[in-house]
DNA sequence: GTCTATATAACGATAGAC
DNA sequence: GTCTATCGTTATATAGAC
């Protein structure tokens, strides 16, 4: 039990258990001994892993937040083409997807999530993201009516998938048609003056 | 200072400093403690007004959910006709502004909410409320794909709201806008066949 | 209605043996 | 790496005086 491999196994129990009893709980109401339990460790045997346990859920936020922003980077490098518009959102259904543990439990405790950027850090993770990547999906100098429809499109996908992705057969039919709407919605934005 | 009227008045500025702090820090994070300093008065105080933390959450959760069930209601007594759809979205945007200091909160704290129903009553109090007004949304007998556009004209209004209201300076406008786009979106569910 | 004082319980976290 | 044992803190909630 002291290779190496173990110990990253064991890291990634101890993750997994978490995102499903902070999913089903919320994260402050579920207890290290909770997790701990389930894994048939004691408490203190999470600290060996973790030092604490905001930083369980930091391990689980970073890697998704870091997607987001790798998503950002790449956008601001792209011209600004309906084409590029697309395949932001198209990247960002497949972060959603992939990650879709990872992105209920965090949507279902962004309240934990919020306060826990706390002190030093600034707070608003997802509101310092979703700024960005609307502002990749109008034109430039759009006003707020313009980004409307992209931030309706993102929302909704999001809200579509969390809602549906539990009780569709192919979850893959589901991305491909919410990436469909999303897209026609985000996109409608010429045309609208009378 | 023993008169009904300022007993109530009392009760809605706990009910006040509640949503404040629950929204700002988050419901588990928020203690009574914090709330009773915040009005000058004792954590004893506060449990002549509410029986628990928990049920001053729910106060406020009663209400909304209240809401929405009328809407429910509404919408299940009329026709299924395109202009009773246009309506229900109308009424549900409606909703969200009036009361968007508790939607808000309770979207931001819906991890406690959700583990709030707890035992006896069961589960799910989002999903069983959006399901329904889906429902009433598409055409009897519709298919799966077909509640996507709803579901995400819903979510996108809820979105749209929740990080556009704080920073317009007309929420009515705002709330006409996502309106309308709510409305094109979940209307365009005829003219899908190849 | 509001207070003081306290009961009771659980949590996160650490020390140190093995 | 995992354990036992425990520390220190804080929380919800109650009892009973005023």
């Amino acid at each position: 039990m002291n290779e190496p491999a173990r110990g990253r196994e064991t890291r990634a129990r101890i993750q997994a258990v978490a995102v499903e009893l902070f999913t089903e709980q919320g994260y402050e109401k579920t207890s290290l001994r909770e997790i701990a339990e389930r894994l048939d460790v004691t408490k203190a045997a999470l600290y060996y892993y973790f030092k604490s346990k905001e930083d369980i859920v930091a391990s689980l936020v970073e890697d998704y937040f870091a997607q987001i922003d790798d998503l950002i980077a790449w956008g601001t490098s792209q011209p600004a083409t309906p084409q590029t518009r697309a395949e932001i959102l198209r990247r960002y259904v497949a972060i959603m997807a992939e990650g879709h543990r990872a992105f209920r439990m965090l949507h279902q405790n962004q309240a934990a999530v919020h306060s826990m950027a706390g002190p030093k850090g600034r707070r608003e993770l997802f509101k310092e993201r979703l700024t960005p990547l609307i502002e990749l999906l109008v034109e430039p100098g759009a006003t707020l009516a313009d980004r409307l429809r992209p931030a309706m499109a993102l929302g909704g996908m999001s809200f579509g998938w969390m809602f549906f992705a539990d009780q569709v057969p192919d979850r893959g039919e589901l991305c491909a048609a919410l990436l469909d709407i999303a897209c026609e919605l985000a996109d409608a934005d010429r045309g609208d003056r009378p």
